[in-house]
This record gives structure tokens, sequence and C-alpha cells, in this order.
RNA sequence: GGCCCCGUAGCUCAACGGAUAGAGCGUCCCCCUCCUAAGGGGAAGGUUGCAGGUUCAAGUCCUGCCGGGGUCACCA
């Protein structure tokens, strides 16, 4: 359904054409050929580079080859104009026929209107968020859920088959400090003084730990060496920890498949059987590394260490994966765990990171080679910060945790909706501003209201037009005769929406959910537009005298509104039916 | 110092290697009370940080600089 690349098709069967009667070489490759909007609208509907890119290989120059392709093209119904232009571009006009048929298109499959087969079935798997089981979620990770979250939703919607997944990092000595901290709140529970020392997590949000864990033991834990309850409430805590993130993401509307715990690869043999096989391709070896250059650690002293050769695989140096006391370092059974994810099968893996973990990408990407024999693609989204405002100045204040905001202060504050939609509002290698007021204005500059209101509006167009006792269900405005949508301002909306299957297709080969709240906000915008234009010409008004007229003028909202809501759904945002 | 990301209009940001680099805000000018309304139309505004290179074609790819941020074994 994307005409792009049926229109693509007709040239390269055109081409094909070409080089059976003689007038093109044999064996030409076209994978270069292109057929995409031009950026100028007077240069038709779209433009395809065919000529320019098989000049060279065809020894023949551009317009030549461009003129053989026009008229050939000219051939096929749904093309009434094909012009040689430029550096030897050939811009194609396209009959207001395949324009109108757009219409059908979308009323007929509704919200599905845009999947794609790109992805062939392959599974890919998207590991986001990944927070430490230590505490809530705070605002630095809610934008990598969000992106994580819509990537999924984009990718499965491209033809993907997509799992969802958190690393949970309960291997490490943090979860020893979570667990410390729980027992001080413990302590506090049964009517002692905690003592919450410097290191060890100050939230309130360990208070309820505390009572639980009075709950569950009564007082049989105090004054107990630690080493009688630090396992049991390491357990104990992060399971709670865990749970209260789980919430979090569910008041963001994420929710995981599967959820891997670091600590479960620990006496398993999978730590060893990665390393293992590392050391089977001669990537193992015991080493010293020199110091960094240029900025020699005051403590620095060369030590033997177990290394993973990651500089075959284009990293800076090689990477200890066991400390000199013989334990295994983080990155142990972070190649663990993405060797599993490579013998569970996944054709691709996805990571989204936040920008402060860039150093690791390279030695992930190397470890996920090596593993999978170049086999698995390992594509690494880093996630600039988001900066917190409120009526322009910075916020810090948290509610809750006293010292950073919290996924849920901001749910809280603006909706999971505003926070979706504005986390996408920005590539996500760009730091973001977000402020609690602005996100939330009635207004042009605040794009979640504009695109949220353009839905609204077709909603009110529906409604109003159901008041006047005219049917407006999807199978009477699929039936109706859209070939009367043919003034300019009908045709340029009808192009912008029949953009929407090749846009869903360029963000998810390229991992962009940010593309899709691009797109919608092009496309509201030219509603608005269009609506505004209704204001001056009655004509172009949806509600008409003429029924059948006024039919065909709501299916185009209505196609418009499909789009939207097919898009919000990808970005994970309820649309709003009317605006308050 | 090494590595990674960023540098595009006064500001905030877009742009699958494609044509004359686009939006919004701000500025300036004009219009308006109109199906749903929190406005609408138009103008000015650019050597895409700098210098080379690859290409028919570079904001986009490569190399080197400049500026900002992040990060740098034995923490995750």
């Amino acid at each position: 359904m994307n005409l792009f690349a049926e229109v693509r098709e007709a040239v390269v069967d055109a081409l094909d054409r070409m080089a059976a009667e003689g007038a093109l070489p044999h064996g030409l490759d076209l994978a270069a050929v292109a057929v995409e909007p031009p950026r100028d609208p007077a240069h038709g509907d779209m433009a395809t580079n065919a000529a320019m890119v098989l000049a060279k290989p065809a020894g023949q120059p551009p317009r030549t080859i461009a003129e053989g392709l026009a008229q050939r093209l000219m051939d096929d119904p749904r093309i009434e104009g094909a012009d040689v232009a430029g550096p030897g571009f050939l811009n194609l006009r396209l009959v207001p026929a395949v324009w109108q048929g757009v219409v059908r298109d979308i009323l007929a499959e509704g919200t599905g209107y845009g999947r794609s087969g790109l992805g062939r079935g392959e599974k890919v798997n998207v590991e986001f968020v990944s927070a430490n089981p230590t505490g809530p979620m705070h605002v630095g990770h809610v934008r990598g859920a969000v992106v994580g979250d819509a990537l999924a939703n984009l990718l499965a919607f491209a033809g993907w088959k997509v799992t969802r997944e958190y690393y949970i990092n309960d291997g490490g000595a943090q979860v020893d400090v979570l667990a410390r901290s729980a027992y001080e709140r413990y302590r506090e529970a049964c009517g002692l003084e905690p003592e919450i020392r410097e290191g060890l997590y100050p939230g309130d949000y360990l208070i309820p730990v505390g009572e639980a864990l009075k709950a569950k033991y009564g007082t049989s834990l105090l004054d107990q060496p630690e080493g009688v309850w630090l396992a049991e409430l390491r357990e104990f805590a992060t399971a709670m920890m865990l749970q209260m993130i789980r919430d979090d993401l569910d008041a963001l509307g994420v929710r995981m498949d599967v959820y891997s715990s670091e600590k479960a690869l620990y006496g398993t043999g999978q730590i060893e059987a990665a390393i293992a096989e590392l050391r089977e391709k001669g990537l193992i070896y015991e080493g010293t590394l020199e110091p960094p250059k240029g900025k020699e650690p005051e403590d620095w002293e060369p030590r033997v260490q177990t290394l993973f050769k990651s500089t075959e695989y284009g990293d800076d140096v090689d990477r200890p994966v066991k400390k000199s006391d013989g334990s295994w370092t983080y990155f142990a059974p972070d190649i663990a765990y993405h060797y599993n994810k490579v013998k569970r099968g996944f054709d691709q893996l996805i990571d989204i990171f936040g920008a402060d973990h860039g150093g690791y990408v390279k030695r992930m990407k190397a470890a996920v080679a090596a593993l999978s024999q170049g086999r698995v693609p390992l594509d690494i989204k880093l996630i600039q910060l988001v900066k917190l405002y409120k009526g322009g100045q910075p916020f810090k204040m948290s509610k809750r945790a006293g010292t950073f905001v919290t996924l849920r202060d901001v749910v809280d504050e603006v909706g999971a909706d505003v926070t979706r939609f504005i986390m996408l509002t920005r590539k996500n290698d760009v730091a973001l501003d977000f402020d609690f007021d602005k996100v939330l204005e009635q207004s042009k500059d605040n794009p979640v209201f504009y695109v949220q209101y353009a839905n609204a509006r077709i909603n009110s167009v529906l409604r109003k037009a159901r008041e006047a006792g005219m049917a407006v269900d999807d199978t009477t405005l699929l039936a109706a005769d859209h070939s009367t949508l043919s003034h300019p301002a009908e045709l340029a909306l009808l192009k912008k929406v029949a953009e929407w299957p090749r846009l869903v297709e360029i963000a998810a080969r390229n991992n962009e959910p940010h593309r899709v709240a691009f797109y919608l906000y092009e496309l509201a915008s030219d509603f608005h537009g269009f609506w505004n234009r209704g204001n001056d010409e009655s004509s172009l008004r949806f509600v008409q005298e003429d029924i059948s007229l006024s039919q065909a003028k709501i299916a185009l909202a209505r196609a418009v509104g499909v789009v939207i809501c097919g898009g919000l759904a990808i970005l994970g945002v309820t649309p709003v039916e009317e605006m308050r």
C-alpha cells in the first residue's frame, strides 16, 4: 500500500523493458534507484533519480535514459505526466484517481493503514530502561522508556516480531547497598532511629520496605550481624523495587515482555560459557592494560587481568572481563546476557542506553559481533538528557524522593500521553527541554495539543454531520464517490496522508520513532491549514448541502483522523476525541 | 589526551546521499470573530562551525581542525 514503492516497481519494470529492448545494458544494479516525494510540489508528485544513478554504469547521458524512461512510464494509466528536469530527475505526476483511492485504502484498513512487511517477520529484541532495581524510576529513565516502547510499536507495525526486554542489574554491589538501606528502614519501622549513613539510599520510598520487613520478620532481625540478613533483604528489597518499577512503567503505558535478571546469570555457568566461547575464538587473554593517555588515574597501577580482545572488532582498547581479584567485572554478565539474546534466536538486537553509557557501545558491539559471527546486528541508541523546567525556570524538586524528580512526578503532573508525545519531539541524541507548563499549553507551539486538536476537530465534523442526520460510518464513507475530491487543496492533503506508509518504513529502517511524531505534527498542520481555508472558501468545508459531496469530504477528514490515530498508537498516545 | 554525541535562521529544532536547506517561536506588516474555539494570511531572516576530499549530487559520507557536552581499567 506504499504508493511510492508501487511506483518504484513501475519504474524498475520500465527499466527492465528498456534493457530487454536494448535501450539499456543488461544486469544493471537498480538498488540505488529511488522514488520519493520532491521537496517542491511544483516538481510533481514523485521524482525518480534512476537516470542519474544509471548514467555512468549504462554509459549514457542521464537525459537520454530519463527520456526513454518517461516515454515508457506514460504507458502506465496511473501516470499522467513525466518530465525530465534538473540534472536528470524524472518528475512524475499521478492521476487524481490514485490519490483519491488513498481514502478508500485508509477507510478499508483503518488504523492498520501503513502497516508494512519490511521486517519480514524477523525477530528483534529491544532492550530498554534496565534501571537498577534500587529505587523508583526518575526522569532520566522516562525518555528511554518512551523511545524504547515507541520503537517497539513501530517495528511491530513495520513487520518485525518484537520482544521488549528489561535487564535487571541485580547482581552488583548496588543491591547490597539497597539491602543495607532497607535494613535501616526496618529498624525505623521497629521504632529505632535509622542510621542512613553516607553511601546508603536516603529516599522515603524505602520506608514501606522497612514496614513490610517488620511485618514479615517482626523484630527477629534486630541486632543481627549483616551476614545473617543481607542475602535475604537483598532479595526482598529488590523484589519490592522491581514491583515499584513495573508499576511506574505501567503508569507510563509501558509493558515489558521479558524481565531478565543479571543475578540469574551467576552460578548457572552462562557467564563461563560465554567467556569460554570467546576464548575458543582466541579473544580472551591475560594481560595488562596501558593507563588511559593524558588522564592517568591517581591510583593507577598495572594489573594483570583477564581481557577480551574487543579491539579485533573495532574497540579502542581491550576490555577486562575479570577483576584483578579474579571475580567477574560487570562487563562479563553483560556479554553473557547478550550472548543469551543471540542464542534465543533474535535476528537483530537493539539496546537503548543513556548517553552517559556511550563509552560501552563499541565493546558491546564487539562482543555481539564476536559471539554471533557477525550475523546479528546490534544497534545502540543513546538517549540524551531531559532538562526539566517549570514556567521557563529549571526544575529539580521532587515530591517523593527528595533528591530527584521521579517518573511518577512527571506522569502525575502532565499525564502519560503528554509525557510520551513530548519525549518523542526530539531525535534521541539531542538533549530535550521539558517544561511542565508549556507541555500543557493549548496553543500551536505545543505539538501534543496541535495534533490532538486536529483529531478533535475531525471528530467534531463527524458529530456535526451525524447530528444533521447524515450517515458517516466508515462503510458509508468508504462507498462515497471520492472522485469529487479534486480541489488542489484536497489533493494536497491526500498526498500527505499517502506518505504515511513510506514514513513508517523510513522511521523503522532507522530505528527512529521520533519521525512519527514529526510527521503527525506536519499532518496536523496541513489539516488545520485546510480547515482554515474553509473559512474563506465554503466549498472546502466538510459539511455541505449536497449529501454525497459531504460524504466524500468527510471521508477525507476521516482518513486524516485514521492516520493520526494510527500514528498516535505507535507513539502510545491515546487520541483525544474532544478538547476540554 | 583517547573515544562517542552535538554544532543548521535571533531562539528551539527537522530534513531515507537528491533539485531553490524546512517548521514553530520571536521580529515586522495585514486581516479576523468565521463548521470548534484556545486565531488567520504574508514578509524579512542561512556561506548548514572552519578547511579539504569522495560523488552526477554532501547539512548528510571520509580526513583534519574549532567550539560545547558526555565518558575513560580494578563501580554497575
